[in-house]
DNA sequence: CTAGATGCAAACAGTTTGCGTCACT
DNA sequence: AGTGACGCAAACTGTTTGCATCTAG
C-alpha cells in the first residue's frame, strides 16, 4: 500500500495523483520483458492487486503514454490500414492526431546496418517518423503561449 | 460484370480465382488515396457492387496481403503493445508469425534526411525491419524443398 | 472538501467464423 | 462437377464509457 518516494515525484512532475494501483501498473510494465499487451499487463498486475480492473489498467497506460512515461511499440491504429501508394515510401505519423502521410523513400538516405541481424531474412524496411504535424504543432505552440 | 484480362492474369499468377468482386476491391484500393481502412474500402466498393459483404472485403484484403498484391501500412497488431525496453531501439518484425524483437539503435547507422519534411516537428524515428524470423524462414525453406 | 482515480458492467468497434448458396475453372 | 468465393448473421476480441464509490492532495 505504500507509495515509493521516487514514484511520487515522477507523478508529481506530470501532475498525476500518486496512487498505489498506478504505481503497480508502472512497475509491472517496467519489470516485464518484450512487448506486452494491456491484457497481459492486467493479468500480471492482478497478482499484486487482485481487485484491480482492466479499465484502470487501460486508463493508466494511456496516461503514461500521453505523459511519455511509457512508449508503445508502434502507433496503434485500431483498424487495418491499406497502402494505396505503390512507390516505396516511409511514413510521417503525428503522435497527437494520428494522421499519417507518406515520405518518399528518396527523401531519406539509404539505411545501413552496422551489424546485420542474424538469422532474420529481411524483406523490407519501414521507417516511421513520429512527431507533430503542422496543425498539431501550431496548436501546442498556442497552448504554451497562453 | 466483365473481368479485365490483366486482372485475370494477376489472379492466375497467384492461384486465385478471378471474380468480379475481387477485381472491384483491388481496383478500389488502387484508386483510393491515403491509408484507407477495410470499412472505408467497403463503403467505396459498395457504390459499384451494392450487394457486397464486409466479410468478402476482409477476406480479399487478407488474400491480397498474403500474396503481396497489396501492403498494409504497418503490421497490424490487434492490441496495444507497450515497450519495456527503455533503451532506444528499433524492431525486427516477422511478417509471418508477427513476432517482434528489439534491435539496438546502434546496430543501425544514424538515419539522415536528404530533404527534411516541412512543417513536421520530429520527436523520434522508429525503424521496422520486416521479414521472416529464423523459425519462419526455416519453415518456408522446408516448404519449397518438398 | 473536491477533483480525480477506481471498479464494475454494459456498450462499442473492428474483425472473424460458420454455414448455406452460388460461380469460376 | 468440385473447389473455392460470396453474403449474411452471429460470435469474438480488444477497448471505451457511464456511473457510483472512494481516495489523494
Amino acid at each position: 500500500m505504500e507509495i515509493k518516494a521516487d514514484f511520487r515525484q515522477l507523478c508529481h512532475a506530470h501532475g498525476l495523483a500518486a496512487t498505489y494501483q498506478r504505481q503497480i501498473i508502472y512497475e509491472t510494465v517496467r519489470s516485464l520483458q518484450g512487448h506486452p499487451s494491456p491484457e497481459a499487463i492486467y493479468e500480471c498486475v492482478r497478482q499484486r492487486v487482485p481487485s484491480i480492473s482492466l479499465a484502470t489498467v487501460y486508463n493508466n497506460l494511456h496516461l503514461f503514454l500521453k505523459n511519455e512515461l511509457l512508449q508503445e511499440v508502434s502507433l496503434h491504429q485500431k483498424s487495418l490500414r491499406l497502402e494505396t501508394n505503390p512507390h516505396p515510401h516511409h511514413h510521417l505519423i503525428c503522435v497527437n492526431c494520428k494522421a499519417i502521410s507518406d515520405l518518399d523513400e528518396r527523401q531519406l538516405q539509404p539505411l545501413k546496418f552496422r551489424k546485420k541481424p542474424q538469422g532474420f531474412h529481411i524483406k523490407r524496411i519501414s521507417v516511421d517518423v513520429l512527431g507533430l504535424c503542422s496543425l498539431c504543432s501550431a496548436k501546442s505552440d498556442r497552448r504554451k503561449q497562453s
